[in-house]
RNA sequence: GGGCCCGUAGCUCAGAUGGCAGAGCAACGCCCUUUUAAGGCGUGGGUCGAAGGUUCGAAACCUUCCGGGCUCACCA
């Protein structure tokens, strides 16, 4: 059944396909013939290089009269009989050039006239200031270093359709600027955090994402299958439990930034693959990784202003410890206590309109966190006070055993980051392992993990330092500072349905 | 998965109550040697997301499907 209608809508797109390619007849078609024909005329529209002695940005910065070769995309074009004015932008932005018939002579001219809006070209010659001040390239010579096929998205209005500004982000930041410095804000961030704790001698490694038995999160996984070990794999969860063995091998800091893939619902704030940093230091605790994150988020805070930009949130100042029931009690008008029972909990969450039921009593505490809290939580705050029994890979507090050491990063009314004291007991951890085993397979969307993560308990037992760890979600991150509303602007490529 | 909204030319968008599918940019032709959203004259371009239905007549109304956005739920 689901074959047959697989196949109908298969040829339907065959057609469509087809359909496709005639409306773009007119544009595409014209710009393969002019391929055509330059190939018959022996002018190569695609040379393997060009000798390009300038960026955009550099040549800009020449005086007047001096000679300089730049090459990119042709963005503009204004032509008035025997001369014209292109706008040609590579990475580092755009310039213009001018050329003139009695300048290159007739055949040149004639040539650039086929030229069209969204081709490479090379150009050289003198820098001149055009009447109305723009500094320009007079032209002597002007080569193709790639042909378009396709027209680019309009020049005022650019390109605004949402979705292809996803699945077309070459487009998108090829011609939105906001969008192209978007992400190089987020490429800058990701190197600011990588230099700061390098600075404090962390080591970056490379931990695997494909594993056995995904671990160090609570989420459903990516499942694979690799065909010479003919073993099913999952795509990693979290990179945390192999972090840790690095702790055990005597590396005491080491972090991580990569890929983790969560096989979950898509929403402005979750894409399935997302980028993380782990970060964990031996012979420290949670006190030290709030400081860390306090460095890393302000220090990043800082270079967004010296590029200026402004973060929605001041991430320097006014950062703040507050304690999770202490919130709850604060913002919904009900006192909160970790002593709470299940019972209780659901009453109180029953007045604030939160729906009770069978779920953990951790996710109705959470809701509720989520609806009263969360939002609220505007400056950096770091909140503390999580149980126990809901951090199973955490250290209990030494003066009350209910209580984890643990704390989350809350700013912009978002959850940023997560961090606490490292469980470093084999046995106590094994434990826990065992018991969320059989919760987790009790629950059918987690059929695929069988076993517990044996070979992690086998590392602690040989014995791991005392650690802190954090993490923090990237894309959340990058989010709070551009501003962005939804995660999938500060994705390259987000996770969208295929096209079929 | 539920609710609301969107899909019209390569791009950006108009098309009240059903009556011959439009504009600007881009393209093509002509004019134009300092323009910058260049300008002037002219031309071509559409299965109105798809399929059914209602109707004398559907881009518009109804149903289903496809894709997207927001939101709630699920979920860190």
């Amino acid at each position: 059944m689901i074959s047959v209608f697989k196949i109908k809508s298969a040829i339907k797109n065959k057609v469509k396909q087809r359909k496709m390619n005639d409306q773009n007849k007119d544009q595409f078609e014209i710009r393969k013939e002019k391929l055509e024909s330059f190939q018959s005329k022996n002018i190569e529209a695609y040379p393997n290089s060009y000798n390009k002695k300038l960026d955009a940005a550099e040549a800009l910065r020449k005086e007047e009269g001096e000679s300089v070769k730049v090459a990119g995309r042709i963005m503009s074009k204004r032509v008035m009989g025997g001369s014209a004015f292109c706008h040609v932008k590579d990475s580092t932005g755009k310039i213009q050039f001018y050329i003139r018939k009695n300048k290159v002579g007739p055949e040149k001219y004639n040539f650039f006239k086929e030229i069209d809006i969204g081709d490479f070209v090379g150009v050289k010659g003198e820098l001149f200031i055009t009447n109305t001040g723009e500094k320009t390239v007079l032209a002597e010579d002007m080569k193709l270093l790639g042909k378009s096929l396709r027209p680019l998205p309009e020049k005022w209005h650019k390109l605004q359709d949402t979705e292809t500004r996803y699945r077309k982000r070459y487009l998108d930041i090829l011609v939105n600027n906001d969008s192209s410095l978007l992400f190089k804000l987020r490429s800058r961030t990701i190197s600011r955090i990588r230099s700061i704790l390098e600075d404090k001698n962390f080591i970056e490694v490379e931990t695997p994402m494909l594993q056995p038995i995904p671990g160090g999160a609570v989420a459903r996984p990516f499942k694979t299958h690799h065909n010479t070990f003919d073993t099913d794999l999952f795509l990693r969860i979290a990179p945390e439990l192999y972090l840790k063995r690095l702790l055990v091998g005597g590396w005491d800091r080491v972090f991580e930034i990569g890929r983790n893939f969560r096989n979950e619902g898509i929403s402005t704030t979750h894409n399935p693959e997302f980028t993380m940093l782990e970060v964990y230091s031996a012979y420290t605790d949670y006190r030290f990784m709030m400081e860390l994150s306090r460095n890393i988020i302000s220090g990043v805070g800082e270079m967004i202003k010296e590029a200026g930009y402004e973060a929605s949130v001041d991430l320097t100042n006014g950062w703040q410890e507050k304690n999770i029931w202490e919130l709850m009690s604060k913002y919904t008008g009900i006192e909160f206590d970790p002593g709470d029972s299940f019972d209780e909990l659901n009453k109180k969450a029953d007045k604030l309109d939160i729906p009770p039921g069978k779920d953990s009593p951790e996710k109705v505490a959470d809701r509720i966190f989520s609806k009263y809290v969360e939002p609220e939580l505007i400056s950096p705050t770091l909140v503390t006070g999580y149980l126990s029994k809901f951090s199973p890979l955490a250290k209990s507090s030494p003066e009350d055993e209910r209580i984890a050491e643990r704390f989350e990063i809350f700013i912009g009314g978002q959850e940023i980051g997560n961090a606490y004291s490292e469980q470093n007991n084999p046995l106590i951890q094994r434990e826990i392992f065992t018991r969320q085993l059989k919760e987790k397979t009790a629950e059918p969307d987690f059929s695929d993990i069988t076993e517990i993560d044996s070979d992690y308990i086998e590392a602690l037992e040989y014995g791991m330092p005392p650690a802190s760890g954090l993490g923090i979600g990237i894309d959340r991150l990058i989010m709070l500072l551009t501003g962005a509303e939804s995660i999938r602007e500060v994705i390259l490529f987000p996770m969208l349905k295929p096209l079929r």
